[in-house]
RNA sequence: GGCUCCAUGGUCAAGCGGUCAAGACACCGCCCUUUCACGGCGGUAACCCGAGUUCGAUUCUCGGUGGAGUCACCA
């Protein structure tokens, strides 16, 4: 009777029953096998690589089960709470293909189980505490911020588990009548669950509780003994409780969540089986790692390493789809195998599993990233990749801008050698394609290589004077090197690499010395693709300009 | 420190009691070739340690060691 009194003091103004929300929240109406899951982020505005990661692996249970994916605003700390965060999380997410079917937007909500945001939900969770203070699983706890550290201090000095549980939770037997003295004098108070697990088990007496992960298999986690907080002072939920109450009413069938959630486990499972409830099924994914500065050491990647920032990738103008690529490869261990099976194959025709997922830690590789890269941008037609550069340089690289003046120019330099049987995959990233192309635009074109040794300083006028004077736009590829090759010979060079290899002290150097003196006097770099395409790409004119001007 | 998770080459990883221990990236050669890239061929390189179970352990068990996570009125 107590009980009752202590739920109606704590919570007067509760009218709702929790069978009025069950009813409200019902089952959803999905096919068999459909996957409910959520992304539940704080609005911090600060999205990594690792929400990328998993909201991936939520996007993809959802979405290939004809499931749903909600987006659902975890803003239990106001301290936390950045403005415009949301915007942010939507875009970036949207940005890399991961889009919501339900929950919040930013024109409010969309879907029949909100609110959702967890700042708006008070009346939900105040409700389902009142059902635990009103079943004697719950109880509200008068602990100053000081008399916990002394609890604490105390529990390391005897070197037992620290916490509030077992004796050490003054307020855990208070009475309705004293609990009503206090409130009336101001006393703030916090709701705490009145843990049936033993504090002061050790070794083999701990309970365990089997809970089966879809990642890792069964765990034997430990039977919770706190008596963690459930409702802050504030009357604004912690994770723990918010999380239950939300998953439970919001029917998510599968949690995704990093692995630093293993440990909060067993608080969940003890929360469910207050409230009488199943839980979802459980998939804790491994974290990605990090190489440290100097030693290559491998480190937690820990918020603000800045190429674990979502924000990184965007503005070195990785493409969405090589990202979304390389994360599935290293989310699916046999996504790689699938992908050379099934080269042209939508990568939502591949079949994710959790199963196939690794539980430890996979250390970010940009290597890989950008080796990926290469083969997704080759499968992006001209066009659309000038649409991507064009917009990524209008938010990150203005000076670019010239690039994009004419599209048809453009669109042919991205083009180029990339139809041929052994295509060139030259495209990395919109940096680094900015910067590969830069020679083909005026302002952008600057001379970064010397003129091979080989060659003295007379004889490259030389080359370039005969270069002119024997050019033809017109002529063919075969023509055209012909004519170079004629050039080397005359002026003493070998007109092929092996005459020269084999008889060094016969030539001054081979036709590739002779042409590189062209390509550096057009390219402004001993190493770029085939010259006479570019040649053709540039026209004439520029062709004929870029020689004159070092004679 | 307690508790938890993890452990195959430089990196990501197959493997699920018997394999010459896959593959990819990176690296190094060679070939192709006017440079580079692409492509082809080849190469260097790994089961953390110690017990136990077993005819036989990378694989199973236990114990170390190492790495990571977590011990909040943060998520």
């Amino acid at each position: 009777m107590d009980n009752l009194k202590m739920a109606e003091l704590l919570f007067p103004h509760i009218e709702k029953t929790p069978e009025e929300y069950e009813k409200m929240y019902p089952e959803r109406n999905l096919p068999e096998g459909a996957k409910v899951t959520r992304l539940g982020p704080s609005p911090t505005g600060f999205i990594h690589l690792g929400n990328l990661y998993g909201a991936f692996v939520d996007e993809r249970l959802a979405h290939q089960s004809g499931g749903v994916f909600y987006l659902r605003i975890e803003d239990t700390d106001d301290k936390r709470y950045v403005e415009g965060a949301v915007k942010t999380i939507i875009d970036s997410l949207g940005f890399f293909g991961i889009n919501f079917d339900e929950g919040a937007t930013l024109n409010g909500d969309m879907g029949d189980y909100g609110d959702y945001t967890q700042s708006h939900r008070e009346e939900i969770y105040k409700c389902f505490a009142k059902k635990l203070v009103a079943e004697g699983k719950a109880y509200p706890c008068f602990l100053t911020e000081d008399e916990i550290a002394e609890i604490r201090a105390g529990q390391e000095a005897e070197k037992v588990n620290p916490g509030i549980y077992g004796r050490y939770a003054r307020y855990r037997d208070i009475t309705a009548a004293e609990a009503e003295e206090k409130i009336k004098a101001g006393q703030p108070y916090v709701v705490r669950l009145r843990s049936d697990g033993d504090g002061g088990a050790s070794g083999d007496d701990i309970k365990r509780v089997k809970v089966n992960d879809a990642i890792r298999g069964i765990l034997e986690v430990p039977e919770n003994f706190q008596d963690v907080v459930i409702l802050k002072a504030t009357g604004i939920p912690t994770y723990h409780f918010a999380h239950v109450v939300d998953d439970h009413l919001m029917r998510t069938t599968h949690v995704v969540r990093g692995a630093e959630w293993l440990s909060s486990l067993p608080i969940h499972v003890e929360l469910f089986g207050k409230l009488g409830w199943d839980m979802p099924v459980y998939c804790h994914t491994a974290q990605l790692m990090k190489l440290d500065e100097e030693g290559n050491k491998r480190k937690l990647s820990k918020r603000k390493d800045p190429e674990l920032s979502l924000t990184y990738y965007r503005d070195q103008g990785y493409h969405p789809a090589a990202v979304r690529e390389y994360l599935l490869t290293i989310l699916n261990s046999n996504f790689e195998e699938w992908r050379m099976e099934n080269p042209d194959a939508s990568i939502d025709d591949f079949e994710f599993t959790t199963e196939k997922m690794s539980n430890s830690g996979a250390l970010f590789d940009l290597n890989k990233l950008n080796d990926i890269s290469k083969d997704v941008l080759l499968k992006i037609p001209a066009s659309e990749l000038y649409d991507f550069l064009k917009s990524w340089a209008e938010e990150f690289a203005p000076e670019y801008t010239e690039i994009f003046a004419d599209r048809e120019y453009a669109e042919k330099i991205l083009d180029l050698g990339r139809n041929d049987a052994k295509p060139r995959k030259d495209l990395v990233y919109a940096r680094q394609i900015v910067d590969f192309i830069s020679y083909f635009f005026d302002d952008l074109f600057k001379t970064e290589d010397e003129m091979p040794a080989e060659v003295n300083a007379e004889d490259q006028k030389e080359i370039l004077k005969r270069y002119l004077q024997t050019y033809d736009h017109g002529d063919d590829q075969g023509a055209w090197f012909d004519k170079i090759r004629a050039i080397a010979s005359d002026l003493g060079y070998a007109a092929k690499p092996k005459d020269f290899k084999k008889n060094p002290d016969q030539y001054k150097g081979h036709v590739g010395h002779v042409s590189t003196v062209i390509r550096i006097a057009l390219m402004g770099r001993a190493q770029s693709p085939d010259v006479w395409t570019i040649q053709q790409i540039m026209g004439e004119e520029m062709t004929r300009r870029r020689l004159e001007r070092l004679l």
